[in-house]
DNA sequence: ATCCGGATCGCCT
DNA sequence: GGCGATCCGGATG
């Protein structure tokens, strides 16, 4: 085999999906751990991937911003699901958001995905939000992506291994390159540094400028 | 039964 | 930077 052809039978192959345990850790590292990594979702409509580069943790029941801190309900019931586990919630009457459940089951933490760099798919992503004209403002904050992406809530409580829609190892993010703030639209907490996300890069979502950024 | 706030977005000024 | 859309979950009466 030539070393392109070995390339190619290689990059044919996808990356493995993210083991369970890789989110049965702190809440914040794998936040952080999360940029640069890529979500797969497989729609009847088709399937589209996309690079991680804005993420947020919710660290459980002690974390007054975090649904787990109202407790286990009907609408809570997969962020306390096991670690890799999604948990999608609809907010503002309009939008869903996705989370990746975190550390052990019934702890109630997750990592809140704000944002992604398009990867493929870029045609059913821009037919999905049509008004969208720059592939910038694809899915360039958590209600935006889950347009994007086809996420919606019957997405919620499944594993992150399995699919339809999975996590798979991408390039990672040297620490160089992250940038830590306190969250973006949570009134509690408020000044929390939980927010992660890749300076510079274009499909970060939009950072008031009341946020400082600084290196973690 | 009713009220209110919310891990947002897009359009307006 | 401000505001309206739109609706669900949780709290209160």
């Amino acid at each position: 085999m030539t070393r392109n052809a070995a390339l190619t039978a290689r990059r044919a192959r996808p990356a493995a999906t993210l083991p369970a345990s890789f989110y049965d850790r702190d809440t914040g590292i794998v936040a952080r751990e999360l940029l640069g990594a890529v979500i797969e979702c497989v729609t009847p409509q088709g399937v589209t991937h996309s690079r991680i580069v804005e993420t947020e943790a919710y660290l459980g029941p002690h974390d007054p911003a975090c649904h787990a801190a109202a407790g286990l309900t009907a609408r809570t019931k997969h962020l306390f699901g096991p670690a890799g586990t999604s948990y999608v919630y609809f907010i503002y009457g309009m939008y869903w958001c996705f989370n990746a459940v975190t550390r052990e089951s019934g702890h109630g933490s997750a990592v809140l995905i704000r944002a992604a760099a398009p990867v493929d798919g870029l045609p059913l992503m821009h037919a999905r939000r049509p008004h969208v004209r720059r592939d910038a403002d694809l899915t360039n904050g958590p209600g935006k992506l889950c347009l994007a992406l086809g996420i919606d809530g019957t997405m919620s409580g499944l594993s992150l291994q399995k699919g339809p829609l999975v996590i798979r190892a991408g390039t990672p993010v040297v620490d160089r390159d992250v940038r830590v703030t306190p969250r973006i639209g949570i009134t509690k907490a408020a000044d929390w540094p939980q927010r992660y996300f890749v300076a510079g890069d274009p499909f970060v979502s939009r950072t008031p400028m009341s946020l400082q950024s600084r290196r973690p």
